[in-house]
Parts: structure tokens; sequence; C-alpha cells
RNA sequence: GCGGACGUGGCGAAAUCGGUAGACGCAGCGGACUUAAAAUCCGCUUGCCCCAGGCAGUGCGGGUUCGAGUCCCGCCGUCCGCACCA
């Protein structure tokens, strides 16, 4: 009889079957059609939180189902678990780094199987371990014998408090977000990875990406930043420099009035080497913030060098040189010909400092060489007051000036990136050590491969501010590898996105003695559906991609691109409380609009990401203790479309377990009876193929809506084979969702296995058609009557049905319609 | 500023190619069962009106079409990414 389906027992029972009988180990060998379906993988911070939940139940779903479609699934777990958390809470509780971070996987581990995820466990992997970060300094190494890795001095955010680097997120204001310290600029010597050699590449492979989010691949060209121009020569009057500029507008080259050079331009740098109001000018251009809002309002400065530059193309123009605040040293050539009619910025420039605003691109019938008004002219035209460009559209002047600088030698046609190559260089403790040794005689000199992994040493102290690394009193004193004199062990650590750029590749096979065998790795990747959130778009997916094409140039690994498929999940939100005295308040401290500590009312805020900082977190396990790990799965998939937010609830989560109740009294109450019932078997059948089709597309709500329509229809249904066929089909068309209430019943109704290893019930296509439509009958398209006919009635038997609808008789009024719209099974227009 | 996405009931949403707008879920209302409650089941639930019917309705204003949530033009709003990029 009707009894209660209990989460709790049921959840831990199943869970532990699977583990015993490995059900979701993946295979290297099998023969089955492979899918390798991968969420990112966690950072260990403490807890699983819902995003979590969210993102792997996804996945989860994806993979069982995969499974019954006869697929051998990779669908592996592991940890971020290098990462500046692991140092803070050294440096506050007192705790070491790794003992924190491995008891944080711990508990998160054990969170993860409480929900019944279908992971490969074997294939576990943490980055902070040595099996794993050995593996990676090799394949460093590897990069660098191929000329990929280079050291160079580089700016960098320097907190002199917490005497570290910062990377420019953690810069608030201008300062460190931890010391709230100035932050300086510092040069220091940094491991840069060379990504703009495959700058090209990785923008050309975004085409081949058909099952990318579009977005997506607009944010990477974005920010690879492709612009194609003329790099060239100005030579100066004083005949001992020169000045090279990029230019995306070559066409415009004799509206230029002015040559702007960056302040840390060599060019500017000599010349305020015996001028004090140069070095002035310099520092104020240094001081400028870097944030959006300073950029946006902060004018543009210049100072004059005096110095002239000679026009290209005719020698009797010559140009002042400015040092100008808003020319980057570091994108292009550091200086910029200023064409102020045709570029805004140019142009307010100009006007600040009273230089020729000149006419060189038509506007309509405005041709003249004096360019009035503030606002520069950047459309299409033929070129004006430009001696032999004179009438050429723009896109053949850019040919021609370009055409003409190669012929004449003073420059050439040149593409330049926005994208820089990726500094890796992090001087923090918790991170991959960097094989590297510098020797006094020899300069950097990679540690043999025979002496990897370089483990970071335990005994490390947090109690002042630095690399701990660097203090260590004997860890980084080595003998040279090269000349066996003593040397230093190079202290910095590489980003954590370095330790994310290949983890996928070593999921598909974990030897001892090298990064991945090459022949497993080939057979699973590219990873075949890829799920994570959407602020991984740029960094983590551009650096996964660089890597996978820099294995493929020095010939490790024939993969292009490592993520064939890419999902970006919204996130989980839910509503904000703020308190009369303005403290954020968690969903337990509210109940019915009032805080229960005070009994006051409280402001109910705009749903928003779950955050710490504003309480409106909830944490999933208690909610798996209260509701099963089935409810919390099933809500998770239920209503948002996964790629938009999802509001969390406590009455969405009691909806979800009071259908797991409800399909456990169906299955519960399963009974053999005789009998067919047609439209059931139709319901069914619809069902199967339409739920495939949204699991496939990750439509997950709408697979939900179907079955929910099913589980109705078959609660309706009077008692028949048909009803006893589809209840036990259901078993498997919920599994993957909400895996162990279907194990529970598919066990109960006898049958052998595991609804895991179960196949996806076939559709019979004979099924999926209805022999009755329903067809609109619509009179000025507007709905009028509808009437049931059969599936394929031609058009003049339906347009005589419609006509004879008694509603359309009296609407009609006796007239004849003077035309007749007729869609076969769906409609008729009747306008009259 | 540049680029992109989105805008549908009280709420989350659905509507595959231009063809019955609001499937499905949540919340709400009414009823059945019960001593009662919970659970469960049944029904209603876009708004308005002269309520066996009708009118309006997918951010706003136009347009194309027999027919527009869907296509086109112009606005408004929200969100996201980038941002002195030459």
């Amino acid at each position: 009889m009707a009894s209660r389906f209990n989460a709790l027992k049921a959840d831990a029972a199943w869970q532990k079957v699977w583990e015993e009988n490995r059900t979701f180990a993946a295979r290297n060998d099998s023969s089955l059609p492979r899918a390798y379906v991968l969420e990112m993988f966690p950072y260990p911070s403490g807890r699983i939180h819902m995003g979590h939940v969210r993102n792997y139940t996804m996945g989860d779903v994806l993979a069982r189902y995969k499974r019954m479609t006869g697929h051998e699934v990779l669908h592996p777990m592991g940890w971020d678990a290098f990462g500046m958390p692991a140092e803070n809470a050294a440096m506050e509780k007192g705790v070491a780094p790794g003992g924190w971070t491995r008891d944080n996987i711990a508990t998160m581990k054990a969170q993860l199987k409480r929900l019944g995820f279908a992971l490969d466990w074997t294939r576990e992997l943490a980055t902070c371990e040595p099996d794993y970060y050995g593996h990676e300094q090799a394949l460093f190494l590897d990069l660098y014998a191929a000329g990929l890795v280079y050291r160079k001095e580089s700016a960098v955010n320097w907190d002199p408090v917490d005497m570290t680097v910062l990377a420019n997120e953690q810069v608030i204001d201008g300062r460190g977000w931890r010391s709230g310290a100035l932050v300086e600029k510092r040069k220091l010597s940094q491991w840069f990875l060379k990504i703009t050699q495959f700058a090209d590449e990785l923008l050309e492979g975004l085409k081949s990406l058909d099952h990318w989010p579009d977005k997506v691949k607009l944010m990477q060209e974005n920010w690879i930043g492709k612009s194609s121009g003329l790099t060239f020569r100005f030579a100066l009057t004083n005949g001992s420099d020169e000045i090279e500029v990029f230019s995306t507008r070559p066409d415009t080259i004799f509206g230029a009035s002015f040559v702007a050079v960056a302040a840390d331009h060599p060019i500017a740098q000599a010349h305020a080497a015996d001028n004090v109001e140069a070095l002035a000018f310099i520092e104020r251009c240094k001081q400028g913030g870097t944030t959006a809002a300073e950029i946006e309002t902060q004018e543009k400065l210049g100072y004059d060098t005096g110095l002239k530059a000679i026009h290209p193309l005719d020698a009797s123009i010559e140009l002042p040189v400015y040092i100008a605040n808003f020319v980057l040293m570091d994108y292009g050539s550091g200086a910029v010909m200023g064409v102020p009619a045709h570029d805004q910025r140019d142009l307010d420039f100009a006007r600040k400092y009273g230089l020729d605003v000149r006419r060189v691109v038509a506007e309509g019938d405005k041709t003249d060489p004096v360019f009035d008004g503030d606002e520069a002219y950047t459309g299409s035209g033929a070129l004006v007051n430009s001696a032999f460009l004179d009438g050429m559209p723009v896109e053949e002047a850019k040919r021609a000036v370009i055409a003409r600088a190669e012929a004449e030698g003073w420059g050439h046609g040149s593409t330049v990136y926005r994208l820089r190559d990726w500094g890796v260089s992090r001087q923090r403790y918790w991170g991959t050590p960097i094989p590297i040794v510098h020797c006094d005689a020899c300069g950097p000199v990679p540690v043999p491969k025979s002496e990897l992994p370089v483990e970071l040493p335990h005994d490390v102290t947090f109690d002042v501010p630095g690399n701990p690394l660097d203090r260590h009193p004997t860890w980084k004193h080595v003998d040279c590898p090269s000349c066996g004199k003593p040397a230093r062990r190079e202290t910095d650590t590489l980003d954590t996105f370095v330790d994310s750029s290949w983890y996928f590749i070593r999921f598909a096979s974990q030897p001892d003695d090298k990064p991945f065998d090459r022949e497993a790795a080939e057979k699973w990747l590219p990873v075949g559906q890829y799920i994570g959130g959407v602020e991984h778009a740029i960094l983590h997916l551009l650096y996964a991609r660089f890597w996978t094409r820099a294995l493929k140039h020095i010939g490790m690994l024939d993969i292009d691109e490592p993520f064939a498929g890419l999902f970006t999940q919204g996130m989980v939100t839910h509503e904000t409380y703020k308190a009369a005295d303005g403290r954020w308040l968690g969903p337990a401290e509210v109940e019915n609009g009032v805080e229960i500590a005070t009994g006051q009312p409280v402001e109910i805020g705009r749903v928003e990401k779950m955050s710490k900082s504003k309480k409106n977190t909830v944490d999933p396990e208690p909610i798996v203790d209260q509701y099963g790990a089935d409810a919390v799965r099933w809500f998770m998939l239920s209503d948002s479309p996964p790629e938009r937010d999802l509001p969390w609830s406590e009455a969405g989560i009691e909806g979800s377990w009071r259908f797991v109740q409800r399909l456990w009294r169906l299955f519960d109450g399963l009974e053999d009876a005789e009998g067919e019932d047609k439209a059931l078997d139709r319901k069914l059948h619809q069902t199967i193929a339409g739920v495939a089709e949204d699991i496939e597309a990750l439509s997950f709500n709408k697979a939900v809506a179907k079955l929910y329509e099913l589980v109705a229809a078959i609660e309706k249904a009077a008692p028949s084979a048909s009803r006893t066929n589809a209840t036990r089909a259901l078993m498997r068309l919920v599994s993957p969702m909400v895996p162990h209430v279907a194990e529970e019943a598919w066990a109960a109704a006898g049958h052998d296995g595991l609804v895991a290893n179960a196949p996806w019930p076939a559709v019979d296509p004979a099924l999926l058609v209805e022999d009755e439509v329903t067809i609109a009958i619509q009179v000025n398209g507007k709905l009028r009557d509808t009437l049931t006919l059969p599936k394929g009635t031609d058009r003049a038997a339906t347009e005589a049905a419609a006509l004879a609808s008694d509603k359309v008789v009296r609407l009609l009024d006796g007239k004849a319609p003077k035309k007749v719209i007729v869609v076969p099974d769906r409609l008729v227009n009747l306008v009259a």
C-alpha cells in the first residue's frame, strides 16, 4: 500500500550501490561511442554552494542520459585547489594551506556524493598535489624548450604592506583590497607564456565552435582584438630619431596634424632626461587612475616636446610631437598619428591645443579642408585634400597607402592584437612552483625532469607578509643543474589558471610517468559538453584553448579545440533582506517579512546572486537533509531555463519534494493490467522523444514540463497494459534527473540490474503522430472557433468544415468570404 | 562611449518554420475527504465589459502580411562584456 519515499535512506543506499559497483567509472578501452561530459571543477573554498549544485546537476542529467543512450561516458570531478583563499586562511587562522585545502576537499566531496552525481571518482584529482602539479611543471618545461615561455621585466601592482603582487581585480580605488595600502607600480621580472603567438589561431578557431554560445565567442573575439592597418615610421627633423606608429586608418594620413607618444615611450623618456617640465608631465601621467570611471572623466593631456616629425608622403609637412596621457605603451608601438577630423579623441586633443583639423574624407558634399564642429567624421566617403588619394573610397585608399609605404620602404601593412602575453608569475606560496633555477653563471636553468616534481615545502610561516617561499631558510638554495655551483630556485609560483588549462586532459588518463597518455587523451577529447559559469568566458576558456594549441604546436597532442560544446549556466539567486538599521539578514533570520529575533519588519530587496556579503545564501546540505537529493536536483532543473538565473525558493523546493513523492506513489502503485490505451501510448512516446530532445539541447526546464504532463496523464488513465508500461518507462525517463527514487522504484518493480544501466526507452515513430488534429478557424485573423478533424484532411474538406461551423455561419451572415487561407492540419482563415 | 543579450499573467516560464498566446510549475481562491489538521484529489485562476457572449492583450510607436510574441523601422527600459586599443 502507498508508502512514503524515504529519501534519506534510499539516497544513501543507492549511492553505496553505485560506488561498490563502480557504475560510473569510464572505461578507456570501451568500443562504445564516447561522451565526455565535464563541469568546471570547483575551488575547494569550504562548502558546496547552490551554484555548484545547479552546475553539477545539469552535467549529471546529460551524463546519465548519454549512458542510457549507449555511450561510454567520462564524467569526472576534481579540485582547482591552489589559490589565495588558502593563504588567507593560513594568515587569519594559522592553519596550513595544504591542510585547510584538503579538509575542504573532504567536506565538499562528501557533500557532492550525497547528491548522487554519476561521477567517476576513480579519476579524481587535486591540482595542489605533487602528482598533478609535477606533471604541470614538466609541461611548462616542454613549452619553455619550445620557446613559448620567456621572462621579461613587467610592471605589476605591488602592495607594499603585504609585500605581494596583486591582480588588477584586487586593486580597489588604487589600494590593496586586503591591506588598504596605496598600490605601487613596480617592475619585476616575470614569466610569460606566448599566447600572442597563437592570437590568430585562437581567433580563427572560434569559427569552428558551433556549439559555443555566440556571446562567449564574441567576448573572446573582442578580447583578442585584432586590428589591421599600417605600421610606419616618422623621421624627425633632428635627424637622429624615428617614431614608429600604428594606424588602422592609413587612408587619412594626409589629415595628420600631430604625433603623440606614450609617457614611457623611449622618445619621451629621452626627452625628459634633460627637461624638468617633461619629466613632471610624465610623472603626472603615471598618477592617472586606471578604473573605468577615472579613464572616462580624465582629461586628454599633452606635452609638446618641440620635436617635429616629417610627413612620410610630403617632406614639407612637419608635425609636432607630443607626449600624451592617452597613448598606451603596450598597444601597437606606443605612438600614434593624430588625425583630428576623423577620430574623436584626436579632435578633442587638437581643439584643446589649437592644432590643425584637416578634412581628408568627404562627408557627403562637404569637402572643405577646414573641418568645423566638435564631432569627428568616421563614416565612409571619398578621399579629399589628399594628393594621389583624392577620389578613392576609404578602403581603396588604405590599400593604396600601404602599397606606397611598402614600395618606398617606410612602412608595412600589419596586424595588431589587443591580446597580451600571459603573465603567469605569482609571488605566492600556494601554487605550482615554477621549475627553474637561477644561476649567476648560467642564467635561468630548467630543473631536470628527473628531479620533478619541485615540491612545495611544508614548513612555511605566514606570520609576516611576503612570499613564504622566498624567505624559507633552505628551500630556494640549490645547486645549479647545469654547472653545479650554488644557485637559487625560482620562488614564484604559477597562476592558478595554468592548473585549470589542462586538467581535462589529465582526466582522460593518469599515468605516473607523464602528464597524459596521448592515445587515451585523443580518444576522449575534445570535451563534448563543458558546463560552467559565464564568468570564465574569457580567461579560463581562452587559456585552456591556448594550452591545447600549444601542446599541438610542440607535437604532444593532436587536438585543436579542447571543448567542442560549451554551456554557460545562470546563477542561483535569492531575495535579499535588510533590517531597519541596515544590517543584511539571512533567509533563516526572516519569517513573513519580519526579523525573527527582533520582531521588526524587514525590507525585502531585489533577487540577487547568492553572496555571503548580502547573506542571501542557502546552504545546500541542510536542504538535502530535509528533502533528499532528488528533490534538490529536480528543483535545480525546473522552471528557469538553464542559461538564466534560478530564483531559489522554499516553496519551490517543497513543490519538488511533493513531485518526488507523487512519482513514488505512482511507482509504488504499479500493477499489471490488461488492455490498450492508445492515447496514453501516444503521450508516452511523444514524451520519450521530447524529453530526449530537450536533454540533448540542455533545455531541462522543458523536459521537466513534459514529464509533469506524462505523470498527470498516467495518473488520470484507467488501469491498462499501456498504463503499466508507461509507468515502467517513466522510471527510466526520470532517472537522469531523480536517480534515487528511480532506482528504488526500478528495484521494487522487479527489474534486474540498475536503472542507471538501463537503456533509454525506444520510440515508436508511428505513435508520435496524432490521428486527429484541432484546427483553428479564424475570421479576419481572429480565432472564432476550433474543430477537430482527422489528420491529413485535404484543403477542400477542411475549408468546407470551417464554412459549416455555426459560429462562422453567423459571423459571415450569408456572405461568401472574399478569400480563404487554408493551412492543412493547422487553421483556416476566412477573410470577409 | 563601443559591443551584445533580453523585455510575455501575482511569480518562474512555454509557444520548433510567421498560424489557437500563457503549456508546465509556484503562489492564490473554491470544493471533496477528515472530529480537525497535514497529505491527497477535483475545479478556477491575463485584464475588462452590457458575461450562453464579446473586447483588449506579449515594454512603447509605426510598418509588412490573410495572419506578428515571432519579421522590418524608430524609441524606452533592464542586464552583461569591453573600455583612452590608435
